[in-house]
DNA sequence: CATATATGTCAATAGTGTTGACATAAAAAA
DNA sequence: TTTTTTATGTCAACACTATTGACATATATG
């Protein structure tokens, strides 16, 4: 208790630095999702919305199953936002080519349109942000973010985002 | 659409660059509230109470004001998860001595054990991290993080978490 | 005394997630 | 070919977190 204050004690200094890099995370993450999220009001929209729209976008004629994998969450949560989507005409699903039992998915242009408009701002607060901290500190920026990320999703990032030091 | 396939373009490199940065965050996020939410589970807790346990801890005798300010939530929404873990025994509230309408919320002994067992795993996943990462790429990651905050949050943060460039 | 502030509560609604059970079509294995 | 597994979907119940709106109490402040 007294001695948390001492001044420059390596293990306060530690704690503060892992306590600060928490709530970094935390406002950052947040300031990050706000865009977005006042785009998706005007639609009746959440973020789960966003999610399976972005994944959807980045990987066309993804599989349920594998868009579940990603996610991270059951069918029975991605049906409603999912069934949503494609009534609203954001997204359509076709049979697969070989496995006619797959329902590939598929961005329309509106869901395209959509899309871009959702990425656009975090891509605008990303792009500032970098331009505001350097290249440098981007690439520490990635690399610590990869290591934080679980082991399962980082095949994901292969590109630049790799310097594991 | 074809043109987007075509070898080092530097725009190409610039979309893909930001498509891995925010992705990278949602997975790095993920992974970093999954230890919480595992403990959290065991109490019927979930991620709010985490962030009042988290800021209770980290500002004690809080008002329940600068609470809602930080938190970006409406007293509704606090009220159940705070008078949870005020009848669970995780907070205590008392009178302000200077303004008696205010509630000063402080965490018990309960609320310090298990604000404890939940920033640790969060403290061991990031010291990790920082370990594979070097110091370098930590206050590259520190520097774009605090650029992606709200700028109302950001004197949260003063002090070795600066050096935006 | 009038007003503003800090806090609390009741009610309705929405978004996102869970578990469990059951169903259908198609692929894959025995 | 029969059996089993896989991919997908649906219905239902429940839980957590958030919202808006309305109303109430105690206390501070002008």
């Amino acid at each position: 208790m007294a001695d948390m204050k001492s001044g420059p004690n390596p293990l306060f200094l530690r704690e503060e630095e892992l306590r600060q890099a928490i709530e970094l995370l935390y406002f950052a993450y947040r300031g990050f999702t706000a865009g977005p999220d006042r785009i998706l009001a005007d639609y009746g929209f959440g973020r789960a919305h966003h999610r399976v729209i972005y994944f959807v976008g980045r990987h066309p004629a993804i599989t349920v199953k594998d868009l579940l994998a990603i996610l991270g969450i059951t069918k029975q949560s991605l049906s409603r936002v999912l069934g949503q989507l494609v009534r609203d005409g954001f997204i359509t699903q076709r049979p697969g080519p070989r496995d006619r039992r797959q329902r590939l998915l598929e961005l329309t242009e509106k869901g395209r349109a959509l899309e871009h408009a959702l990425t656009e701002t975090q891509r605008r607060l990303l792009a500032q942000a970098f331009r505001e901290s350097g290249a440098s500190a981007v690439e520490g920026f990635r690399t610590v973010l990869y290591e934080l990320t679980d082991e399962a999703y980082r095949d994901r990032f292969t590109g630049p985002a790799r310097h594991t030091a």
